[in-house]
RNA sequence: UCCCUCUUAGCUCAGUUGGCAGAGCAUCUGACUGUUAAUCAGAUUGUCGCUGGUUCGACCCCAGCAGAGGGAGCCA
């Protein structure tokens, strides 16, 4: 048999017959006829499955009894012009080898199962057709994120994943330690942490855009893409502990400019998805999310909405609706708020900027009416928050101020400081929760299925 | 962490106002000359989540525990 390999992709695009072609993949299923059978074939370079036909003598050999679905193999033929409807090509078969064979107790069967099923058994669930989908585009997408910022010269940074920030306000934080947790080196009745391998308290980081704006003193656009990781006891359909979030931090860019890039890069994503990765959305569309592509030609050709917090709480005073949760000026916009906000209001993806300071964070700029901060969110129906970002602040004295008023010992964030005491400069930036945006371009309703192997709070298995 | 719901065959799920445990799919056997998650006929498949309680009798009612899902908070 042949050594070069030809995918399913490859195939079913051909423009022409070839012979002796040489295909492997996971058999998704086997219907067998008195003289001939069919196999559907799946390589994962793409949704659809190649038919190799195949007299059914050829499967009656001894060694090909474990031939079921789930099984892996690799077969020699032509390619030809398949004569049904289904399919314009077909394989037809003259020798097939079982490369992995099944039995009874292979757990995926050639029908629906659901989500819940499929995270028990994520080490085999990528064969499965949605989750084939979701992480193509997952792979596509990544690209497409770093074509955005390199296309328009974003410097794209490495930063760090061990942190000792414990100051972040992002979230808690997993403890990285060499010590003996059984037997800690104490100190006046506290763990001595400069004994521990970073000589002190470290962790694993809950954000990169600290040092993202040291960066950004540099290199002027930046962005990182990298894993974050937040030890929170969240149990939701939209956190996990560990996520992959993209973080452009800009120079000489105010809030208004933040928002301009994160509308231009939420919209340039989309667009790559509807170009890119048509076939699998085309699946979302018919099995997962009826109307997603719509809405997202929607998105594309649709206006953006800006709306300060101030406005969204009078929108929200006066649409007569009865929240479960008061609205009041100086309270957090609660889940429940933001979709109305996002999905009757608006219909369509929304801003919301200017929050009031006391429930942002320390590194928000102050607004001229000392109140509130040059902070955005995007929000999204469906999926609610999926950029948070705001224009830093700059000024030392006022930075320090915040800080204080924070609870944060400015001397803990000395280098975060000094950026402001030399060469400081207005600059923003804004976080995308990369497995936010997957949910609302593939429709999948779980963060949990937008990523291969997750981990949630008591879940970190495979 | 809080609130609600769920847990029955390998998978998806019915079910009994407390009285012999059910279907579809999968699997196996057979039929079928080109199928499309093929179709048709037959067969196999159970610690009814776990522990205890009530009862002549519990899959069903009660309590505790475990696991899962949804919602909330935290946020991306």
């Amino acid at each position: 048999m042949s050594t070069s390999r030809s995918t399913v992709k490859e195939l079913l695009n051909s423009s022409k017959q070839q012979p002796q072609i040489r295909v492997c993949g996971w058999v998704r299923s086997v219907r067998r006829g008195k003289d001939i059978a069919f196999i559907a074939l799946n390589d994962g370079s793409c949704q659809g499955s190649l038919q190799i036909v195949v007299a059914a003598s050829l499967l009656e050999a001894p060694a090909l009894t474990a031939l079921g679905t789930g099984a892996c193999i690799a077969v020699q033929g032509n390619l030809v012009p398949s004569p049904a409807a289904e399919q314009s090509w077909e394989l037809q078969a003259d020798q097939l080898e079982l490369l992995g064979g099944v039995d009874a107790a292979y757990p995926l069967q050639k029908k629906r199962h659901s989500f819940e099923y499929l995270r028990s058994i994520a080490h085999l669930r990528p064969r499965a057709n949605t989750f084939g989908a979701v992480f193509r585009m997952r792979s596509a997408l990544a690209f497409a994120v770093h074509q955005f910022f390199q296309e328009r010269g974003f410097l794209y940074v490495h930063t760090p994943i061990i942190t000792t920030n414990d100051c972040e306000g992002a979230g808690e934080m997993f403890r990285v330690t060499t010590l003996n947790p059984a037997t800690p080196p104490m100190i006046d009745g506290r763990i001595d942490w400069a004994q521990d391998f970073f000589g002190n308290r470290a962790g694993l980081t809950v954000s990169g855009q600290l040092q993202g704006e040291l960066f950004a003193m540099a290199f002027a656009d930046i962005y990182t893409f990298g894993p974050t990781f937040r030890a929170e006891n969240s149990n939701t359909s939209r956190h996990a502990s560990e996520f992959w979030m993209i973080e452009p931090e800009m120079a000489f860019a105010d809030l208004e400019r933040n928002c301009e890039v994160a509308e231009a890069f939420f919209r340039y994503l989309v667009t790559y998805a509807l170009e890119h990765c048509r076939d699998d959305l085309a699946f979302f569309n018919e099995r997962i999310a009826p109307g997603l592509i719509d809405r997202l030609e929607q998105l594309v050709g649709g206006q953006f909405h800006r709306v300060s917090y101030s406005e969204a709480i009078r929108l929200l005073e006066q649409s007569g609706r009865a929240f479960e949760f008061p609205v009041a000026w100086g309270q957090d916009l609660q889940s429940e708020h933001e979709r109305y906000l996002t999905e009757e209001v608006f219909a369509g993806p929304i801003f919301v900027t200017d929050y009031p300071q006391q429930i942002k964070a320390f590194y928000m700029r102050r607004n001229d009416d000392n109140k509130t901060v040059a902070a955005m969110d995007l929000l999204v129906p469906r999926v609610g928050e999926i950029i948070g970002g705001s224009q830093r602040e700059e000024r030392l004295e006022v930075l320090e101020q915040r800080m204080i008023a924070h609870g944060i010992e400015p001397a803990s964030l000395d280098w975060y400081l000094d950026i402001r005491r030399w060469g400081s400069c207005p600059h923003a930036g804004f976080g995308l929760g990369f497995e936010r945006l997957l949910m609302y371009l593939t429709g999948m309703e779980n963060i949990r299925d937008v990523i291969p192997f997750p981990r949630t709070p008591g879940h970190a298995r495979f």
